[in-house]
DNA sequence: CATGAATGAGGATTCATTCAT
DNA sequence: GATGAATGAATCCTCATTCAT
């Protein structure tokens, strides 16, 4: 009964439709929060009357699960890419300063922000982020692992889980920083994450 | 008009009545969010009617600022310890276990993400947490570059500054990462922070 | 966005469900008074959800500025009745009887009084009456001025607009003298005001 | 049962007690109006708690009563005047300019308004007016008739009660025309209203 | 006498959700 | 499918009134 979508004669157009209220759904999510967007707002975003809504999503916590699931992708997308790479090691370093600035864009961050706390209070929330994160941490170790053991440096997984969860609560603590700090000076900032990359993935 | 509590003419009993309420409101905040707790909840968690909160707190967003204000206060309070330490940065690497476990305990890290969240959304909450941010960054700026400067390290402003902010994100990033992993190994964990700790203050 | 009605796509129906407010407000606001009526009372006079007025209009403000938008017309007709006749300044002591007789009725004079006072607190309600009373006195200064020159008698705008004034002050005090005079003889008053029409229409 | 004051030991602080409470009121009401004005503001304005305030009076709206009772005996005390002059009629002539005037001032016009609103839906207040009303009615009457039997003009009762209706309607609309039109000429009034006065007064 | 802390009912307003069309 | 009219519960907040001190 859980995540079941509804069943509709053409589940194309109900794809397209779903998608419309998504996007409606971030654009309104991200200006005032998941309680603070009213249904009728993401209704008019979406140009579909709110009751219509319901056909597709059996409520706004629906459209929130959904929402988050798919921003969830976006997460493992970047891992899929990282296994790719040649050098992975250096790729996480090289990139960390795309990344921090990416992360920069208020737009990206708020969401993240919003995600975090209805995670904490709505248990449906939480679980799908747990479920996510071990995914990605299991390919993310796995990806590591690999890397490191080819230049010969120590590989041992619970050392290693201990060290990835500290890098990846680094980039999640950056909206974080970002909200105290707005006026952060990137590239000293950029530097800094260097050093840690550098430190947690090459050290022995 | 700003900031300024009410006139009572008994304010031990005020400040009695005002730390009954931010109680109460810690608690029904770290169970249903700022906006998913009622007045009428807060009231009852707190013994005293809805209406008689309104003598002590003009509105319920005093009371998330009053809440956030009390939280922030305990990063200012961290900093004034740090400054108390003979070796500084090495009380920060030595310490980090502490904070990490400290970080462990759900009521501690979900009041945080709920500021968070506010914050990305409400201008007065961000430019209190950007407020006192500035002041605590610059305490712990002036501990560190005193401390390096003992140690005969590099003391660039510009550059300690990007690291503190990278050190206090992986701080901050702390919360989010425990609801992303509830079973996170702390050994691990704090181990990858001490090399990110120590990375971060004593190279070059 | 002044004033500006909600787009309903069938106007019909919105125009007769703001009718329905409206009349209902009328009933509640003349047993209670504007601020004595509750949109509960007035949603259930208008058999309709409180949560519903709010599709129609804006406030409950917005209801008593409509109200009395409403009410301000009735005056405005007379004028373009007065406007039509051959004889105004006769019709005009002519039909003193039946305005006096008009506003003995409770449900007559309760209203005005209500919004009297309204306006001396409410300065959007007071623009309101001034802008519509403005466009009134000057139609009636037109029409009185063009029937004096018609009949050779002088026609100075400044002492017209004063006669005017102390005319239509005497029917705006009618309501006023009936609260404090319910079981004022009619006859008799009608005569009193066919003296001071007289005198103020056809002296020289 | 019905206004009966409070017993109190010492009842010249009470009634000095009252007053405070009636000045703080007038100047509460006719800034926000009687329902606009809260307990908390009028004791504050009086210098006393508002729990005291309750015991020289019963509730909010016995304040309300008592101070139109107070206002009532304003119209009274200028019968009292009136009937002191040598040539009544003449005197009420001329003192038009002067009580004009006096309305002018938004002080004087914004309680009467609010008092016949509040007329118009409390009984209580309503019979008051009608009450003193009475008394004054009767009082101008016997004025009026002596003196116009003194300069051999027809006095009869019915016909002179409507005329007198009429001019006090006059007076009492006052307010309600300065709400309408602020920026109203008052010397062409005070003319107009000399027209209507002589004409009323001196007409056979 | 006097205070003001405390109550609790009642206010306007919002909004997720339903359902007749 | 699609609409938006309609609901009603819930929310924050105000305020007359009471009562322990």
């Amino acid at each position: 009964m859980n995540q079941v979508e509804k069943k509709h004669p053409d589940p194309e157009r109900a794809n397209t439709r779903r998608k419309q209220v998504l996007d409606a759904a971030e654009s309104c999510f991200s200006r005032r929060g998941f309680h603070g967007a009213s249904m009728a707002e993401i209704s008019k975003a979406a140009g579909m009357s709110a009751g219509h809504i319901y056909n597709y999503f059996d409520s706004k916590d629906a459209i929130i699960a959904a929402f988050v699931m798919q921003n969830t992708e976006r997460v493992s997308n970047l891992m899929q890419d990282l296994a790719q790479r040649e050098d992975p090691l250096q790729a996480v370093i090289d990139n960390a300063g795309e990344h921090v600035l990416e992360a920069l864009d208020p737009k990206t961050w708020m969401m993240p922000l919003e995600i975090f706390a209805e995670a904490s209070r709505n248990p449906a929330i939480a679980e799908m982020l747990q479920c996510s994160d071990q995914r990605s941490r299991q390919l993310f170790l796995s990806i590591v692992r690999d890397a490191r053991i080819k230049r010969g440096l120590p590989a041992d997984e619970e050392m290693l889980q201990g060290r990835l969860n500290a890098l990846v609560a680094l980039y999640q603590g950056l909206p974080v920083r970002f909200i105290h700090n707005p006026d952060v000076k990137v590239e000293p900032l950029i530097a800094g994450f260097r050093i840690i990359l550098t430190a947690l993935l090459l050290n022995e």
